[in-house]
DNA sequence: CAAGTTTACCTTTTT
DNA sequence: GGTAAACTTG
């Protein structure tokens, strides 16, 4: 089982005495050691598989563990506790969530939901929104609840934010809401192991082997929660590469990983960099960007793999242009048999795919765009889930709000308001509001609400997949679609909210039986999670973390744009973004594209761009290598190079010829000798 | 007071 | 180029 592991791999895998932190770069085989370890930990140690827990950065990165698993160890690997922070918290509020008063159907509310409730209660305590928008809040809401403190950042005018009361109004909705948010999983979780230090026991008995991926991304909730259930001379492998930090902003504390041993003493460290991923030239690339970090362990990647690797830089007047670049190079390499599982577009923000999308459309490119606005995001998915979710939980009044308005049936924004105050003020869950206060309607409200009643009426009987198909079909749905959106536009919603009952029957399949189980498996998906297969991928650098393609397309790497802006003031976030574009770097094994732009549009307006920084850093070893190298021209003979823009075949050489002077040249004609 | 229409605002990155 | 708030109409 180890022989296909080198030698410190397997030491990692091995070592089972106590804290192991395992520093591992990029394609160095960090999830080969997870996965081997988990089975060696199951089939040699003898280990039941449910004594160990295994955390992941995201359910995708859950599924393939255990899929790996499964291959080998087969069924022993059942039982093994695996999935992201927020599942196993989620698992384990379930469970004893009642000890915090939590109800026991409680849900998950959405960051959509969130803004959404934010916005209401800023509009309650008069708080011009335009000033002081409500994702400020969110942040600042977030940032409190991870650090459980509040930190320097927030600024100075805080007593204006009138931040106590949006707080204090904030929390006691999602109390009568009967919800919690994603912070609250967390901290939720950590409250709970304090307040019950025989729960800590129990999970720190259960759990007698934690394994952590993606450690440098953990906050220092997620740490607060390790610590807790681990004791600190505990059998916990934390997995990480200081390099691939890119969570900062989200909380993620690097320093977790940089001082693993404060937490943990008596750590063995391992550090993995034989990298198997990517040829020479695509290792050499990336440790040359990332060598300009300061605020890092230090460590060059060495190349073990047999191949070259190849590394262009392109440069494009606009973004259509360097959308049709990448869309005819997939082609290319499409028509040479390469597997489109195999090509991955990535760039810095979601707002980036549509040119891409254009483009790969009229090549008649199958594609998948990872991200953004994922499934469970879309509007006629959060529709038919706002029914789900009042069911589910009626003291849910945002999700009563959205529904009760889809379809339109002479209920509007006023009325509902005045219900929405009314339940929340006393107190009332959504059915009892409605009965109380239903002397207040006029007949054609009243039947109405009759007719949104009628829609719940014996869903309690079936499975989740025919509540779905329930309501679709009593609101007539599709009708509601086709009202309001040309055909084309309809039929896909359609289709989506079909996928939905796909979704549900597959989790049903999969055990997923109750309808709160459902939401909160829906709520803690994310885009990145979609399945992929046989399609293109595009996606943010953040969401390709942990991937590997053989071909990579880095795209936008113009100062503005990566890094952003007000990223390039601040030291510390600079870092972060080289950081990020050495992870887009790392994630190809044999051909890198990384494209910049000269103009781009910014809302519709084009702005003028310099190439990113990023570019200097990573071509500047190479121009010296190539400067003052001689060279041959058929017709100018010889001279000595002075600069190249651009790489491969086609780059611009400056060269200064001894008898012509200063020409600049398409690299294909000169002979480098 | 509800439904339809126009304007404003926006763009980091995500569990 | 898309959505949600603001505005208008019936």
């Amino acid at each position: 089982m180890l022989t296909d592991l080198n030698p410190t791999q397997r030491e990692a895998v091995l070592y089972n005495e106590g804290p192991l932190l395992v520093i591992a770069g990029a394609g160095t085989g960090k999830t080969k050691v997870i996965t081997n370890k988990i089975a060696y930990l199951i089939k040699e140690l003898g280990i039941p598989s449910e004594n160990i827990l295994a955390v992941t950065f995201t359910n995708k990165a859950a599924d393939e563990m255990l899929k790996r698993v499964t291959l080998l160890v087969g069924k022993a690997g059942k039982g093994i506790w695996i999935g992201t922070f927020h599942s196993i918290a989620l698992k384990m509020l379930r469970r004893d969530g009642h000890l915090l008063d939590l109800p026991a159907n409680f849900s998950v509310i959405d960051q959509d939901d969130r803004l959404g409730l934010l916005r209401d209660i800023l509009k309650n305590l008069n708080i011009d929104s335009k000033k002081y928008p409500p994702k400020i809040y969110l942040n600042l809401i977030s940032n409190y609840k991870n650090t459980l403190e509040f930190v320097d950042e927030i600024p100075l005018t805080f007593e204006e934010y009138k931040f106590d009361e949006v707080f204090k109004m904030y929390q006691y909705a999602l109390k009568s809401m009967a919800v919690v948010d994603f912070d609250d999983m967390l901290s939720l979780v950590v409250r709970l192991l304090k307040r019950n230090p025989e729960l800590k026991y129990f999970y720190r008995d259960l759990f007698k082997y934690v394994l952590v991926d993606e450690f440098q991304d953990t906050n220092s909730i997620q740490l607060e929660f390790l610590t807790n259930i681990v004791d600190k001379d505990g059998k916990i492998t934390a997995v990480g590469d200081d390099d691939q930090s890119i969570y900062g902003w989200r909380g993620a504390e690097i320093k977790n990983i940089l001082n693993f041993e404060t937490y943990f003493p008596n750590t063995k460290v391992i550090k993995l960099v034989d990298n198997y991923r990517s040829g020479f030239n695509i290792l050499d690339t990336a440790n040359r960007l990332i060598a300009n970090n300061k605020y890092r362990k230090g460590k060059d990647l060495r190349p073990f793999k047999d191949a070259t690797g190849e590394v262009f830089v392109h440069r494009f007047e606009n973004e259509i242009e360097e959308a049709q670049f990448v869309a005819n190079k997939i082609s290319d390499l499409l028509a040479k048999g390469i597997s489109p599982d195999e090509i991955a577009i990535l760039y810095r923000a979601n707002a980036q795919s549509r040119n891409f999308e254009v483009e790969l459309n009229k090549m008649g490119i199958h594609f998948k765009v990872l991200g953004g606005v994922g499934f469970y995001g879309r509007r006629e998915i959060k529709d038919i889930l706002a029914y789900l979710r009042l069911f589910s939980n009626p003291y849910d009044i945002q999700s009563f709000k959205r529904a009760i308005k889809v379809p339109h049936r002479g209920v509007g924004d006023v009325t509902v308001e005045k219900i929405a105050q009314f339940a929340m003020d006393n107190g009332l869950n959504i059915w009892t509001a409605l009965k109380e206060f239903s002397s207040q309607f006029s007949p054609k409200v009243r039947s109405a609400i009759d007719g949104f009643i009628a829609v719940f009426d014996g869903l309690e009987e079936v499975s989740v997949s025919e509540m779905i198909k329930n309501i679709v079909e009593r609101i007539d749905y599709e009708s509601f679609l086709n009202q309001y959106e040309d055909q084309f536009e309809a039929e896909k919603r359609m289709d989506n909210v079909n996928e939905l009952v796909n979704a549900a029957v597959q989790l049903e399949e999969q055990g997923v039986l109750t309808l709160a189980d459902f939401l909160a498996t829906t709520t803690l998906q994310t885009s990145s999670d979609e399945d992929a297969d046989g399609f293109v991928r595009l996606m943010t650098i953040h969401s390709a973390k942990g991937l590997e393609f053989d071909t990579v397309f880095l795209t936008g790497l113009e100062e503005g744009v990566f890094p952003l802006y007000r990223a390039m003031e601040n030291e510390w976030e600079m870092e972060e973004e080289r950081r990020l574009c050495y992870v887009g770097i790392t994630r190809s094994k044999e051909r890198l594209f990384i494209t910049h732009v000269d103009r781009r549009l910014f809302y519709g307006k084009a702005q003028f761009l310099k190439p990113s920084p990023f570019i200097f850093e990573i071509k500047s070893m190479f121009d010296k290598k190539r400067t003052e190298e001689k060279v041959f021209h058929e017709k100018f003979g010889e001279g000595k190079v002075l600069k190249i823009e651009g790489s491969g075949e086609d780059a611009r050489v400056t060269v200064n010829f001894q008898r012509y002077g200063y020409k600049t040249i398409i690299a294909k004609f000169l002979k480098f000798v």
